[in-house]
DNA sequence: TTGTACGCGTTATCAC
DNA sequence: GTGATAACGCGTACAA
């Protein structure tokens, strides 16, 4: 089937031409005639030549692939995350002729990106997650790799794509309020992740556009929760305190809290409201119906590349891109007021 | 930090030695005084070198990249198992000095993968999933490029790697008959999977040890169940036959079967049996605890990609490698009876 | 033990 | 418009 090994040579002499002339043709630079063109690529195309990339980036400096850094130690919550980015990311880089090369990092331990760098077997990175103190980042940042992460960061300096976490955090939260709900709680996961502080400034915006204490808003935050037992913990005392409604900064979170309130027999939403982030596959099959809050992944990590990809053509690259939300109002949460 | 563009001519040069004194003392081939080795080690170590894997690879005809090929459809349910196949596979890739490249499948397209091969940026390749008529596995046999499958082929000629399905969903079976269960279900996902077939066989085969619907078992088996909606309808009619356990095939599967008993408020384990695959963190916070089979998918994703090392080495490899499960007998199957 | 010269497959720089 | 020729960074027969 295919032709073995056929190098840009065989076909120069195939056709009596030269190699640059084949070069030529196939790259559509420099001076070349329509006729001999034509001859080049039939031959091409009759004997399934396809170019030897790696010779191609030895000659150019370059490799096709882009890094993407992926969390070997995430909670499952994340995944459909992850893995719908990493599609997006897949899908633009392919058709840009690029690959993909994958480095787990987990916890402090970046080896693998290490490795795919310092072996210049990238040209780019895109980070699937940030933390406010990113080992990743710092690396890439001193070693000058064009990068581009997926999620906030602080630093301003580094290109970034992200959902808009804050604005769906904050209308979620009002439009909760709008309903007439006085008591109101926050949940989160782990405050080192960027994304978390996100949420949480979008979700304090919409309480204070309401007034705040002063309207008699009793809004209650906890963060760093990350399992059924810390989970339980928060319930427990929301619970006590009469809590009108949850908000969960993730779906995996949700579930807990879903499962915790189940366990002491708690109506949803007929005794406390619940609504969560990412409208994932982890709740869609629950009961009830989960108010959530839906982001397009596959364009976020295709965007993402869009943007490596133009830094790496020299081309101009925005240095903050923020994609938008859907609000998903559902039975959880006191059913169907809107869907945007 | 790291010395730029820093090539082996350079420290030939500052050493007064030739190139291939310098590729000698690095990669260890070859006679070389071990006096000149030290000092370009030495060197090699101060100047922060490390050879270009694109010219290494070009002048070997390699590529020291192996490619992963994982679904761009893939239900929830499995979403932790590529996750943590994919750290093994990162692991045991990135300590031989191997990086990965990944290419999204979805449904026939395999063009991302067609691109790898024929591009030539991989050794090798393993495929996360198999079908029964998978067009990957296809491809990459009439390429003749060496690849290694997680999860069985009926082709007994490619490499394999898998967890003991047919062994695990016998013994899970042979245990809940053991408890004196009669009326015993399965539910399964797509047929097309050969692992739903590998599950499928030891279901039988338990069933069929323990004397069949002979000694008065009667096995009810549904497979193709994918969403809310079909698990529903399949629970339905399981309850109405009073089916005393249900095996469910997967987490995902799991989930919407205990929801589909909650609403219909049937009491788990009090009414109804239930049981699953995978042990994921899907299920984990669910209540009551699930009675599941657990396997190290990460000891998994390692194993196939030693195996495939092993190929590219032209070592000898096993054509097929059975790895083992542990069942966690829990509250939703009538409790702890064993924990092998 | 060490060095020379060439090849890997492609692109870029000049000449023609 | 086309073609030698030299890089790109490294491995490796072969020679010394």
């Amino acid at each position: 089937m295919e032709e073995k090994n056929l190098t840009i040579g065989d076909i120069a002499q195939a056709l009596h031409v030269s190699k640059t002339t084949v070069s030529r043709a196939m790259s559509g630079k420099g001076r070349i005639g329509e006729e001999t063109r034509r001859r080049v690529l039939d031959y091409v195309e009759a004997h399934h030549y396809s170019p030897n990339v790696v010779a191609q980036g030895l000659a150019q400096n370059k490799t096709f692939n882009i890094g993407v850094v992926m969390p070997g130690d995430s909670n499952i919550s994340e995944l459909p995350f992850f893995q719908s980015c990493m599609l997006g990311i897949c899908r633009t880089a392919s058709s840009a002729g690029y690959d993909v090369l994958i480095s787990m990092v987990t916890g402090e331990d970046i080896s693998q990106l290490r490795r795919a760098v310092t072996n210049r077997k990238v040209d780019g990175v895109i980070l699937t997650r940030t933390l406010t103190e990113d080992a990743s980042v710092r690396y890439l940042m001193e070693t000058e790799v064009p990068f581009v992460a997926v999620g906030s960061t602080d630093d301003g300096e580094v290109m970034q794509v992200d959902s808009d976490h804050r604005g769906a955090c904050r209308e979620l939260t009002d439009r909760l309020l709008a309903q007439g709900l006085r008591k109101i709680a926050l949940i989160g996961g782990d405050e080192r992740f960027v994304v978390t502080g996100s949420r949480l400034r979008g979700f304090q915006e919409a309480v204070a556009a309401r007034g705040g204490a002063d309207a008699g808003i009793r809004a209650d935050v906890t963060l760093n929760v990350r399992d059924m037992e810390t989970a339980e913990r928060a319930v427990e005392r929301l619970v006590r305190r009469e809590t009108e409604c949850i908000v969960c900064m993730d779906d995996f979170l949700c579930g807990c809290v879903l499962n915790a309130l189940q366990a002491r027999r708690i109506a949803v939403p007929g005794q406390i409201r619940v609504a969560s982030f990412y409208d994932s596959t982890v709740l869609e099959n629950r009961l009830p119906p989960v108010t959530s809050i839906r982001f397009d992944m596959e364009e976020l990590g295709g965007k993402a590349c869009e943007q490596l990809l133009h830094v790496l053509n020299g081309e101009p690259a925005k240095r903050r891109i923020l994609l938008g939300y859907e609000v998903h109002m559902r039975e959880s949460a006191g059913g169907c007021l809107d869907k945007v």
